[in-house]
DNA sequence: GCGATCAGCC
DNA sequence: AGGAATGCTGATCGCG
């Protein structure tokens, strides 16, 4: 048992993805009790809490003690205090994740205006030959402003819709790339406006006096049991190849000679369809060590040398299957018509026949019970599996089978995680974990700990689920940077 | 202030 | 018949 309660993840357990789970909508909700407002508390006037009449100030904040215990002792009542992944995972996870965001990351500041400078070069280039090619000036981050240079005075061929015009989204530019450079040119302007925004000038704000940047993690937003990460989010850092690569480059060890290290579950998220359904096929190519994406190649793209395209799409298969794909969404994944995207689907779940079977089975469980849940009983419940409406219905199709997946993976992370935060705290190790990302743990590590780290890590990791027909994968790399790190 | 669009990652 | 990938956060535009 924890030291501690936390009645956020309480709520969050209990029903992930309920929006409003603050703590004057709660006491609304549970007791038709009307907190009082920031507002009413500063008259309405923009004050700083510290600004707030003493008398005031007590009563506002001993109503959120006040409500915090009735939310507290409901719990107890119901029996929310007692929920295993709550206990488990939740609580002893939440002082990991305050040690790391305490420990922040380090970013070498010079690295990154490094890269700063080459993408402003990019940018004014390119925007002088877009604004050259449209022959009038306009603002290219505007996509209502793009969309008239290119649809109306140029005349362009106009693509998919939204819902207030015509997408330039970058696969529709794309398209238009090869006959017309200025949509290339567009497409490669926002990438690097992007890259200068975001991860630059972004991670640039956020830098502390020692280059370290100090995330948030939220455990109480996604509906399948993942992270968040806000300000900066660490969880979506390029990791592509070219200047968008070099973003990661800047992230190095705080240690002297140090180094940093990344651990990732290999290929985890397929593994554990594998497992879960006990599809033999499946769990026969991990068995053997087979590379997983060229054995579903094999079984759609019988009796040929399987191609890097043909690869390519087989890989794109075998995720769709874990998003619960449709024909028509691999056909536009992959450019290619909605025949061939339906042939491909139909051929993986022919030749992995238990993996239809597992789905099919999730999601008439979910219809009878209205949740579905990860093989450590992290639920979300799915009220809209029996809509009428069939897009509503094909939708949570898909959350019902993407669900039991990623939350699994979720749960197993977040479990190596404080097994690794007690091992390195037993040990008295100076190395500390730094980022999560989903399917990805980083360290800082010094030097002398670098071999010690790397096995128990790895051991730890692959450790976590018992009696598996298959073994999850953990591939650690490690280099002066993360970009080196893998 | 907020919805819409676009783009980054798993 | 039509719509159509799981889960996130952030920057920017442009309307109100």
């Amino acid at each position: 048992m924890a030291k501690y309660y936390d009645t956020l993840l309480g709520e969050y357990i209990k029903n992930p993805g309920v929006r409003g789970l603050s703590l004057d909508k709660l006491a609304l909700k549970n007791d038709n009790y009307e907190m009082i407002s920031y507002d009413q508390v500063t008259n309405k006037k923009k004050l700083n809490f510290k600004e707030v009449e003493l008398d005031s100030a007590a009563i506002y904040s001993a109503e959120d003690v006040y409500i915090t215990n009735q939310i507290f002792l409901q719990h107890k009542e119901e029996g929310t205090t007692d929920i295993k992944i709550l206990n488990d995972i939740e609580l002893p996870l939440l002082e990991v994740l305050m040690n790391m965001e305490l420990t922040g990351v380090h970013i070498n500041r010079d690295t990154l205006k490094g890269i700063g400078l080459l993408l402003e070069n990019e940018i004014d280039s390119l925007e002088k030959t877009i604004i050259h090619e449209a022959g009038e000036e306009f603002n290219i981050k505007s996509p209502k402003q793009v969309g008239e240079v290119l649809f109306e005075k140029l005349g362009l061929p106009k693509g998919k819709k939204t819902k207030t015009g015509y997408s330039v989204s970058a696969d529709v530019l794309g398209e238009l790339s090869h006959e017309f450079p200025i949509a290339q040119n567009i497409v490669d302007y926002r990438h690097y406006s992007k890259l200068q925004s975001t991860y630059v000038e972004g991670l640039l704000d956020l830098l502390d006096d020692n280059e370290l940047v100090h995330t948030s993690y939220n455990s109480a937003v996604t509906t399948t049991g993942r992270l968040s990460s806000t300000k900066p989010n660490l969880q979506n850092i390029p990791s592509s190849h070219g200047i968008a690569g070099e973003i990661r480059s800047a992230f190095v060890s705080r240690f002297e000679n140090g180094i940093i290290m990344a651990a990732d579950y290999s290929q985890v998220e397929v593994r554990l369809l594998a497992i879960m359904s006990g599809d033999e096929n499946l769990l026969g190519a991990f068995k053997n060590e087979i590379d997983i994406h060229h054995k579903t190649a094999e079984f759609i793209f019988p009796g040929s040398t399987i191609t890097n395209n043909e690869r390519k799409i087989a890989k794109a298969v075998n995720f769709g299957v874990i998003y619960g794909i449709s024909g028509f969404g691999l056909s536009k994944m992959l450019g290619i018509n909605m025949k061939d995207a339906k042939i491909y689907i139909d051929k993986f779940y022919e030749n992995y026949p238990k993996v239809r079977e597992y789905l099919d089975n999730t999601i008439k469980n979910c219809e009878e019970k209205g949740y579905v849940e990860t093989m450590f009983g992290r639920r979300r419940y799915l009220p809209s599996i029996n809509d009428r409406n069939s897009i509503i219905k094909s939708a949570a199709n898909r959350e019902a089978i993407n669900m039991p997946i990623q939350g699994t993976n979720a749960d197993i992370i977040k479990i190596a995680m404080i097994k690794i935060a007690e091992f390195l705290k037993r040990n008295s190790l100076k190395s500390k974990m730094i980022m999560q990302v989903h399917d990805e743990l980083v360290f800082d590590v010094i030097p002398e700990e670098k071999e010690i780290l790397k096995t128990e890590i790895k051991i730890i990791m692959e450790n976590i689920v018992q009696d598996i027909p298959i073994p999850l994968k953990v591939d650690i790399e490690s280099g002066l940077s993360w970009k080196e790190a893998k």
